[in-house]
DNA sequence: GCATGATCATGCATAGTGTGCAATATTTGC
DNA sequence: GCAAATATTGCACACTATGCATGATCATGC
């Protein structure tokens, strides 16, 4: 099944473009909290109310939407059988490379994290629905009892993903597809922490 | 140097737990959201402006304030020269032995995150805070280069524990002392997992 | 004890966030 | 083009959070 995209899904997505490159812009010019929804709104040309429309929260518009695995990547994952942590580094391969990610702006978010580190948590707890989903796989393999030790994993591996973005961001150099294998090498680097006791 | 502890610093004690207690009582009650922070005040004989006193905002008189590493166990962690893990491990036992839990509140708090999921990125937000001073302490070992990878470890390690904290909440044979002892257990799965690739 | 300086509780005003609702405008599918 | 679906907007409103002034309470040195 194609998906038909319509004018609307365009502008949507459009918009929804606009008002976080407006508002993280706003951010780094006059500092996060000084900027008001009202501000964003106005200089995205939309009305506050549509603002709300589009993202649930300020905050939300700052991160942005984070991208979800697809059917067919799930459906793969499924029915693979190799080992579990390479399944799931594959997954997120497949699914960075179907969004297109916008480097100018992970950019931004990485200076404004600098300069306003309370949006930590957010930043992380945004992360927190990528790692849920990678948990949510991981439990398909390792059955319902193990939820805590799959979202133990997904935790570590969303983390060291977010890490690896914010490196690819501010590195030109760096190809989209390397950083699965960066964030990949963080996390044997974890294990080597964690084989110490 | 004993800490002279007076009426004022009991009082405020005092108070802030019982704040917590009455957020998550109502919380529980009638869902977190239909609940204000006046409802709170008033349940907790103060005022609206006098419970901002005490906690930065809604969330944090749910979830209360994480207990900080005192001086003495950063200062023998300093000067430990054990394996990273272990002595990480270490100073949280004694963190826990000192900070006097309190089983029902902790017990009370897992039962809202069941029922408030909205509630678990602050929940793991808040145990940031006691990550990033873990990672301050694994920095001293590590040095400042290390500090993304300090990062995911305490990560792990405060996730591994908040888990940990889970069960114990809702456990009632389990002692304190084992969450550490647990936690770790749990840390070991993980290395499992990360080894499989 | 008690004076006095520090700290705390409170009321009030105010800025900002976020939602529900109804009216209006725009787009889609036919 | 036209009707149904969807988007935008204004408005009212409840709630969160902060700053500031004022009176109450506590700590401390004498």
């Amino acid at each position: 099944m194609v998906v038909k995209t319509t004018l609307r899904d365009r502008r949507r997505i459009q918009t929804a473009r606009e008002i976080q490159r407006t508002a993280l812009s706003l951010a780094l010019r006059q500092g996060y909290d000084s900027v008001t929804t009202e501000m964003i709104a106005a200089e995205a040309g939309i009305s506050q109310r549509t603002f709300f429309n589009y993202y649930l929260n300020k905050n939300a518009a700052i991160i942005g939407t984070a991208p979800s695995f697809d059917d067919a990547t799930v459906a793969w994952f499924r029915n693979s059988s190799g080992p579990l942590l390479n399944d799931l580094l594959q997954a997120l391969r497949h699914l960075l490379c179907n969004s297109d990610l916008n480097r100018e702006t992970s950019q931004l978010i990485d200076r404004l994290l600098d300069r306003a580190p309370e949006l930590l948590p957010i930043f992380y707890g945004s992360l927190k629905r990528l790692g849920d989903q990678i948990a949510d796989l991981a439990v398909t393999r390792l059955g319902e009892d193990s939820r805590p030790d799959a979202e133990l994993l997904a935790q570590a591996i969303s983390h060291a993903l977010a890490d690896t973005f914010r490196i690819w961001a501010n590195d030109d150099a760096m190809s989209q597809d390397s950083i699965v294998d960066v964030a990949a090498a963080k996390l044997q680097v974890l294990r080597g922490y964690l084989a110490q006791a």
